[in-house]
RNA sequence: GCCGGUGUAGCUCAGGGGUUAGAGCAACUGUUUUGUAAACAGUGGGUCGCGGGUUCGAAUCCCAUCACCGGCUCCA
């Protein structure tokens, strides 16, 4: 089946949805109804009603009810004027608004809003006509397209039940929208319930916590996490693998405090925009200071400490950082968002010619990265180019000419470089665009993992300045970039991408031995002595010397996920050989080899040292 | 922060205005000394998230609050 005809089914099945729930409830106001990634959502007031979970089933009797009377869905137009009565005269204020907006301002002002949710007869239309959509008494205003009868909507389920603000603004009233999937065949539905339970296997918080790798407690506090030494350990393999790779492209790395005056977020310019976001001052002799929501000024104080040369420049300051912000409660969600967590961050200070060679340099170190892990851009990642909203000076810093110089040069690398992307408006940081990095978790659902971004604002507010060639003083720009983002969020996605089988350069324990005895001293001594060779070698060895059967042992090690597990009895102590059981993701040749336990313990080091992903045994 | 939902043992979950709140796994103890995904038996473990109210009686009903989950808003 084509895009577009699914496209139609789901576009339908939120009118169905819409229809139903009229009927069910005549008095209720309704917004909008868009398709998006499996189905579709209905924006409802629904007043005193109140629709919860509890009311699906009587919703899906309902739209089946209606798929059944197989009603055709017919197109009609009205002129603006007509419309207006329509929407009055149906008491539906929500339809009634975005159709005096198109009367007054013509389309520009209803942007916000899907064009096929608005009736409008094309793109540049004069505006005398608006469209809709009869599907039985259900009238609503619609460019479609849809299916030609309820009957031919497919298979679909109603999913959930949120609240979401109208236009998607805060201050707008909130509305009830009820999301739904849809799909040609029940088989096709069967199987996208049955891939999101697939899913939650792999959700990070879930084997988080099956895998002790982190936890989080009420009493510290909400959105910080507590590592835990199997969490603790992959994360610091992480760190040391990306300080390493940033020194050896040239990245100054540097350590700053956590804490800083009030006074440089007022220089930075970053409070007013940033102060709700920020924890609370803390008050000392007198002086205020705060917990560092960003690495940036305090950076910038270290370029500033002398008079800097063209020579010096790029200047890659980099540093494992710290970060405070105060994310509103309902924003935290396990690692992914969380209130105190540590950015790979760097601020590259370099001349305006340098800029685009240095956003280029950030994007191959993180494209190096992704490949470290294995990620694919496409299936796994995606670039997007996020841009600012001119008209919008409260978020972003007013200079016209500058954003479009920095948009076109981030443009230009993207372009030169061959990346595939996409442009998203008013995604920006408030001192530049950026080419953020965006991630899909286990769900589908985007996150920016790493991003680069230009920035044109700090360095005036700085005095970030270099002495050119001719010795002349000129201002220098600015790349923030994050090569592999927040620890947490990255963590968070990796536990997903490995299903928690991390590759054994990650794995908190690399190498299990487990004896067959727990009496045997001779045994016990040489699953010990295996252990202290390994560790010799720098690998993270467990001991399972239970007094269990070897099957359960084994199946132990299996559920911890260990890439390598050995059983240790008479045979092993007598030939010295060793048959390591692989972790099913990492065996390439499906074979259990017989190594000598020297041989066996170098191959795994060797693994480790060199992050493959796959065994080399 | 807003809307909707959830909160019972370390974990997964059952129960539910009326004696002492259950199961499996985990933990612990004993027996077994085990050869590649679960030996057997026993023991301990819960202020039913926290606080207040209604009631003869609350884990169960009501209110408030905290945390988490799904969205919205936000995301330096």
């Amino acid at each position: 089946m084509k895009d577009n005809e699914i496209h139609a089914m789901r576009h339908s099945l939120a009118h169905v949805l819409a229809a139903a729930a009229t009927r069910l409830w005549p008095e209720i106001k309704l917004g909008i109804g868009p398709v998006i990634e499996n189905g579709f959502y209905y924006d409802i007031d629904s007043g005193e009603a109140h629709i919860s979970e509890d009311h699906f089933k009587k919703i899906e009797k309902e739209m089946r009810k209606i798929i059944n009377e197989d009603l055709p869905f017919e197109h009609f137009t009205m002129t603006i004027d007509e419309a207006v009565k329509w929407a009055k005269d149906s008491g539906q204020t929500y339809k009634l608004e975005l159709l005096n907006d198109l009367k007054r301002d013509g389309t520009t002002s209803v942007s916000d809003i899907d064009p096929e949710q608005l009736g409008i007869a094309s793109e540049d239309a004069a505006l005398s006509e608006v469209e809709f959509y009869r599907c039985g008494d259900f009238v609503d205003l619609c460019r479609g397209p849809h299916v030609a009868s309820t009957g031919k909507v497919g298979a679909f389920k109603i999913m959930r039940i949120a609240g979401a603000y109208w236009r998607g603004k805060e201050d707008n009233p909130q509305l009830q929208r009820i999301y739904g999937v849809g799909f040609e065949t029940k088989d096709e539905l069967k199987e996208h319930l049955e891939m999101l339970e697939e899913a939650k296997k792999r959700d990070h918080r879930k084997l988080g916590k099956e895998q002790d790798l982190f936890m989080f407690s009420e009493t510290v506090g909400s959105g910080l996490p507590l590592w835990l030494e199997a969490g603790a350990t992959i994360r610091r393999e992480l760190e040391r693998f990306i300080v390493d790779e940033e020194i050896a492209r040239g990245y100054t790395h540097v350590i700053t405090p956590d804490v800083a005056s009030i006074s440089l977020y007022e220089k930075s310019g970053h409070y007013p925009y940033y102060k709700d976001s920020m924890y609370a001052p803390i008050d000392i002799d007198g002086d205020q200071y705060m917990l560092r929501p960003m690495t940036c000024p305090h950076h910038f104080e270290i370029y500033t400490q002398k008079p800097r040369s063209y020579r010096e420049l790029p200047m890659r300051i980099a540093e494992l950082a710290k970060l405070y912000r105060y994310e509103q409660s309902g924003e935290l969600s396990g690692l992914m968002r969380v209130r105190s967590f540590t950015l790979a961050d760097s601020h590259i200070i370099c001349t305006p010619d340098q800029a685009a060679g240095e956003v280029a340099g950030a994007l191959e170190l993180i494209e190096h990265i992704a490949g470290v892990f294995g990620l694919n851009r496409g299936d796994d990642y995606r670039y997007r180019l996020s841009l600012g909203d001119r008209s919008d000076d409260s978020k972003y810093f007013k200079d016209d000419a500058a954003w479009n110089d920095a948009e076109s040069k981030l443009r230009t690398v993207l372009s030169e470089r061959g990346d595939d992307f996409f442009e998203a408006e008013a995604e920006a940081a408030f001192y530049g665009p950026k080419i953020d990095v965006q991630m899909k978790n286990v769900l589908g659902k985007e996150e920016t993992a790493f991003t680069v971004q230009y920035d044109f604002v700090m360095p005036k507010r700085f005095g970030l300045r270099y002495i050119d060639e001719h010795n002349e003083e000129n201002e220098a720009v600015v790349v923030h970039r994050s090569s592999i983002g927040a620890i947490e969020r990255v963590m968070a996605f990796l536990i997903e991408h490995f299903a928690g089988k991390f590759p054994v350069w990650l794995a908190p324990e690399q190498i299990r031995v487990l004896t067959v005895s727990a009496d045997d001293k001779q045994m016990l001594e040489y699953a010990r002595e295996i252990k202290e060779k390994g560790q010799k070698l720098g690998l993270r060895v467990g001991l399972d010397l239970e007094a269990e059967s070897v099957g359960k042992k084994i199946r132990a090690s299996v559920l911890d996920k260990v890439p390598y597990t050995v059983v240790v009895g008479e045979q092993e102590v007598d030939s010295g050989l060793l048959k390591p059981r692989i972790r099913d993701d990492l065996s390439v040749s499906g074979r259990e080899p017989e190594l000598k336990v020297d041989n066996f313990l170098q191959s795994v080091a060797n693994e480790a040292s060199s992050r493959t992903l796959r065994s080399s045994l």
